[in-house]
DNA sequence: TGTATCCGATACATAGATGTATCGTAAGGT
DNA sequence: ACCTTACGATACATCTATGTATCGGATACA
C-alpha cells in the first residue's frame, strides 16, 4: 500500500549510488556520463532514470551521504575516546588526533571524491554553504575533544581549540591530497600524511 | 621563410589561452567545451584547431603557464625582499608572509582554476609528479626567505623551514578555498585568509 | 492460477560536441 | 601587380550523451 520503499528498490538506489562514487572520483562529475554510471553498477540507464531525476541529483544525493557518513563517523569517534576514558594521563595527543583523522575517506579515491565535492561547492554558492556548514560541524566536533584534553589539564594549547582544529583539518586535508598525487598506496598515505600532522600537533601544544 | 611566428597567430593563441583560464575555471575541464573556449576568445573553433591539437594539450599548456607564472612571481619577489634589505631588525614576519603569498592567484576564478589543476593532478599520475615538482620549487624559495630571516637572527624557528614553509603554503590555500567558497569578494578573501595565516606564523616562530 | 503492480531493460528521438576538409581573404615576397 | 602562403571561418560527417516512451518479466496478493 503505502511503499514501503520495495527491498529491491533500495538496493538498486544504493548500488547506483556505491557505483557514482567510484566513477565520480576516477573521472569526476562532468567526465562521468550516466551510462558509465550504470555500467559501472550492473544496470542500464532505465533503472536510473526511474530512481533518480538527473545526474546532477544523484550527485547532490552522494555529496550529502558522504558529508554525514564523515561527520557522524568523527562524532561518535570523539564520543567513544571520552567515554572510554581514553583522555587519561599518559595519552599521547598525537596519536588521538591521528585516530580520529583516519576515519573518513583517505583512500586515494576518497581524497579524489572529496576534491570533487570541494570544486563543486566552489562552484555552486548554495552547495558551497552547505559544504563549509557541514566543515564547521567536524572542526567542533574535533574541537571538542581538543578541548576535553585541556580540560582534563592533560596539555595546554596556545591557541583557541577551533583555531588549532581547523588548522588541523586543514593540513590533513593538504597533505592527504598531495600524498594521494604521489601515487602512494593507502598505507604510506596514511603515515606521511601523519607524521606531518604530528608536527603540527607539537606545534600546538604548549610544552 | 623560417616562420617568424606571426604576429598574430602568437596573439592568437595568448587570447585562446586566456579564455580558457576563464572558461575552466568556470565551469571545470569536461564541462568547457571547445566552442565556448573559442567564443569567449572571439573565434570560431577553425582558429582552436590551427593552433592547438586538442583541449587538453591546450590544458596542459595553460597550467605550465599558470605555474611558471606563480612560482616565478614568488621568486623574483623573495629576491627583490632580500635584496632590498626588508629583513631588518624590526620587520613583521606575518606582514612578509603574506605579502608573498599574496601573489599568486587569490581571486575567486584563480582558485577555481588553480582546483581544477589540482584534481587533473589528482588523477593523472604524470602530471601530478609535475605539479609536485612546481609545488616543491614555490616551498623552497618561501623556505629559502624564511631561512634568511632565521640567519639573520631575527627570529628562531620551532620547526624546519621547509616544513614550515609547507604548512604555510597549505594553510595559505585551504584558507582561500574556503574564503573562496563563502562567497567573499576578493579583499575579504585575501584578509580572512591571511589572519588564519598570522596565527600559523605565530606559532611557528619562538618567542 | 490469475491479475495487478512495480521496476528495470530496450528502443528511439534529439541535442551537442568533436574533428576534419574545404574555402576565402589578408599579408608578404618578388 | 601577381602569386603564394598562412590563418581563421564555414560546412559537414560522426559520435556520444541525454531523456523519454514503451515493453517485458518478476513479485505480491487474491
Amino acid at each position: 500500500m503505502s511503499t514501503p520503499a520495495t527491498r529491491s528498490r533500495e538496493n538498486t538506489r544504493a548500488r547506483l549510488l556505491e557505483a557514482a562514487a567510484q566513477v565520480f572520483a576516477e573521472v569526476g562529475l562532468d567526465g562521468a556520463s550516466v551510462e558509465a554510471v550504470c555500467e559501472r553498477a550492473g544496470f542500464t540507464r532505465g533503472a536510473f532514470y526511474s530512481n533518480f531525476e538527473s545526474k546532477d541529483e544523484l550527485f547532490l544525493m552522494l555529496a550529502a551521504s558522504v558529508s554525514e557518513v564523515r561527520v557522524s563517523a568523527v562524532r561518535t569517534r570523539v564520543e567513544e575516546l571520552t567515554a572510554a576514558g581514553a583522555l587519561v594521563e599518559g595519552c599521547d595527543p598525537i596519536d588521538l588526533v591521528q585516530q580520529i583523522m583516519e576515519l573518513g575517506g583517505d583512500d586515494r579515491l576518497g581524497v579524489m571524491l572529496l576534491s570533487e565535492i570541494r570544486i563543486r561547492a566552489l562552484r555552486d554558492r548554495q552547495f558551497g554553504e552547505a559544504y563549509l556548514a557541514q566543515e564547521r560541524e567536524m572542526v567542533s566536533s574535533i574541537a571538542q575533544i581538543v578541548d576535553d584534553i585541556v580540560s582534563a589539564g592533560l596539555l595546554r594549547l596556545r591557541l583557541p581549540a577551533e583555531t588549532a582544529a581547523r588548522m588541523l583539518m586543514i593540513i590533513w586535508e593538504g597533505m592527504t591530497v598531495r600524498g594521494a598525487m604521489a601515487g602512494q598506496d593507502d598505507a604510506q598515505l596514511r603515515h606521511s600524511g601523519g607524521a606531518e600532522l604530528g608536527r603540527l600537533v607539537q606545534l600546538l601544544i604548549e610544552p
